[in-house]
DNA sequence: GCCGTTTTCGGCCCGACTGTTTTCAGTCG
């Protein structure tokens, strides 16, 4: 039974008590929940250690709890709430405007104990007698189902941000805006988004609200006040916008970015200090005198906290480290001085080697690495070791030609075989000056075996960086299984870094691993695996990904200079 | 069920919007 596990069964007793209208428990089990989520450890070593009742928000009677499950792999007490709450209920929550207490109305008084039974009732109009419900919450609940049914899914980041970029832009070029930014998940650059929440600062509400729900691609206007509106669009996506005055933009940013848990306990050392937080300002308790509110930082400033950067307001240890003034000095964009992982036309990219550069310099990058397939990914185009020397000597000459500015090297993304031997041999690796392994084929090797085959991958001493190392593609393929831990500690000995793909649906390492990754002392390499020129825009997520990581600047090797990486390299050849 | 330089008991974040209410409960973020 692993963490994640443990969580959801957390989460499932949250649920099932929040249905029997049981009242604070909820969210003391969901707090635990979400910590146990973030733990960078394993909960059985936390557990042998003795450690449990150190995670924050489990106390007694969940560290015996979780023991049990360690243990047993069941929870009594899961059970006995199973069979207290009909199966069938907890999925009437995930239906929109249907919380704990309508669906326990519903099985009550109509026996209702899932969502087909609901859409049912629903469509013969059994559901309008019901206290509180008339012919709107009707329609609304099927058309909630509808969404549900439709959608359900969260959209990557990558598409979230060029979905709200052109929203912001169509309604500047309707009105008159102050102020304006993404908040929520897409602010924190969460890889997936649920939704897309725009936050407006400005004196004019109503003006505002009316160019929102005008935008072309708008298929239904859920819900719009005079401050608050939703929309959906034809994609399914609901986009939310929220419009305060423009003296509450820093108030209203910090509370719409979130999360909502960092939120929270904001607010706990606000109520500490006698204050109120909402989303107008920091307020004296006693007096209601506002103290705060027109930026962000001054929110910030009043709980006597520097400013915690959006990416990293999870609750998973920024606050404490905030108050310690231990916050990481997190990468940032114009620190990286070059791309790591570009695919050319030679394998199954589109630009000349000649492009590429010329790309990377328009940039005002200092080098880029050409890293095309190996020769066992024929599908890819993957180059033959005749090729690839061919390559070596056109990526030498674009070099020359451009006297250097950016520097060009010679690299590939070298297979890993199932036996965990490279896809080249040594005389034609020796060649290259930047070597990237990666897993692209047999993922669902055991975990032990998936360890051995990586490890021997590192081991050989040819590899600079191991490519997106654990596989995923999000929404499509989940992550492989290895020994992650075993796999860091020798990436440090054999300083192998790990790779952070940019690629919108890989983002591979994630958030999570690059925090462990640097914990185990292993550099993070950021390649956006191009395939096309524009795609090198890719790298934003992956500076992002590395943020929300806690990396600082000395953590990435793609910030080191020109000199830096070639001295780096030249160390490191076996 | 958790937690504490105000507390080991008594709290537990806060406000907008909707529908159906004739003053507010439920849901959501």
């Amino acid at each position: 039974m692993d963490n994640s596990e443990v969580a959801a069964i957390f989460y499932e007793v949250a649920d099932l008590l929040d249905l029997q209208g049981v009242a604070f428990k909820p969210n003391a089990y969901r707090r635990a929940a979400r910590s146990i989520e973030d733990l960078s450890e394993d909960l059985s070593k936390v557990a042998a250690e003795g450690r449990i009742e150190e995670i924050p928000g489990v106390g007694k009677s969940m560290a015996k709890k979780i023991e049990e499950l360690l243990m047993t792999g069941h929870l009594q007490f899961l059970n006995k709430l199973r069979s207290q709450v009909p199966p069938g209920l907890l999925e009437l929550l995930s239906v929109p405007d249907v919380g704990p207490k309508t669906a326990s109305l519903l099985y009550k008084e109509l026996g209702i104990s899932d969502i087909e039974h609901l859409k049912q009732a629903a469509l013969e109009h059994r559901l309008r007698g019901l206290k509180g419900f008339g012919e709107k919450a009707e329609e609304r609940i099927l058309q909630g189902i509808r969404t549900l049914e439709a959608k359900g899914g969260r959209i990557l980041l990558g598409d979230a941000l060029a979905v709200a970029s052109k929203y912001v832009a169509y309604m500047r070029s309707k009105v008159q805006i102050d102020l304006i930014s993404p908040a929520g998940s897409l602010r924190r650059g969460k890889e997936t988004v649920g939704d897309i929440d725009i936050l407006v600062g400005d004196d004019d509400p109503g003006s505002v609200m009316d160019a929102f729900v005008s935008y072309p691609e708008v298929r239904e206007v859920a819900m719009k006040g005079p401050t608050k509106s939703s929309v959906v669009l034809s994609s399914g996506l609901q986009v939310d916008v929220r419009v305060v005055e423009s003296s509450s933009y820093g108030a209203a940013l910090q509370y719409f970015t979130g999360s909502k848990e960092h939120n929270v306990a904001l607010r706990r050392i606000g109520v500490e200090m006698g204050l109120k937080l909402n989303e107008y300002g920091v307020f004296e308790r006693e007096s209601g005198k506002r103290i705060a509110g027109q930026t962000e930082k001054d929110v910030y400033d009043v709980l006597g906290l520097p400013l915690v950067p959006p990416e990293l307001r999870e609750d998973s240890g920024e606050i404490d480290a905030a108050k310690k003034g231990q916050l990481p000095s997190l990468v940032e964009p114009s620190h990286i001085r070059g791309d790591l992982h570009v695919h050319s036309e030679w394998s199954d990219g589109t630009g000349s080697i000649a492009e590429i550069a010329a790309e990377a310099a328009s940039r005002g990058y200092e080098y880029v690495v050409i890293s095309d397939h190996s020769q066992s990914l024929k599908i890819t185009n993957g180059l033959t070791p005749d090729r690839l020397r061919k390559q070596i000597e056109e990526v030498r000459k674009v070099e020359d030609q451009l006297d250097g500015k950016p520097r060009v090297l010679a690299g590939s993304e070298v297979d890993i075989k199932a036996d965990g031997s490279l896809d080249y041999p040594a005389g034609v690796l020796r060649d290259l000056d930047f070597v990237i392994g990666s897993v692209h084929s047999r993922f669902k090797m055991d975990k032990a075996d998936m360890t051995r085959r990586i490890l021997t991958a590192i081991d050989s001493g040819w590899i600079d960086v191991l490519g997106h190392p654990t596989g995923r593609i999000i929404g499509h393929r989940d992550p492989f299984e290895f020994d992650m831990d075993k796999v860091f500690s020798e990436a440090k000995e054999g300083k192998v870094c790990m790779e952070v793909n940019c690629f919108p649906d890989r983002l591979d390492l994630r958030d999570s691993h690059c925090r462990m990754a640097k914990e185990a002392g292993v550099m993070i390499a950021l390649g956006t695996d191009s395939h096309r020129l524009e795609q090198m825009d890719f790298i934003s997520l992956g500076v992002t990904t590395a943020r929300r990581g806690w990396l600082e600047r000395a953590d990435v090797l793609n910030t080191l200079s020109a000199k830096e990486l070639s001295n780096h390299l030249k160390r490191r050849r076996p």
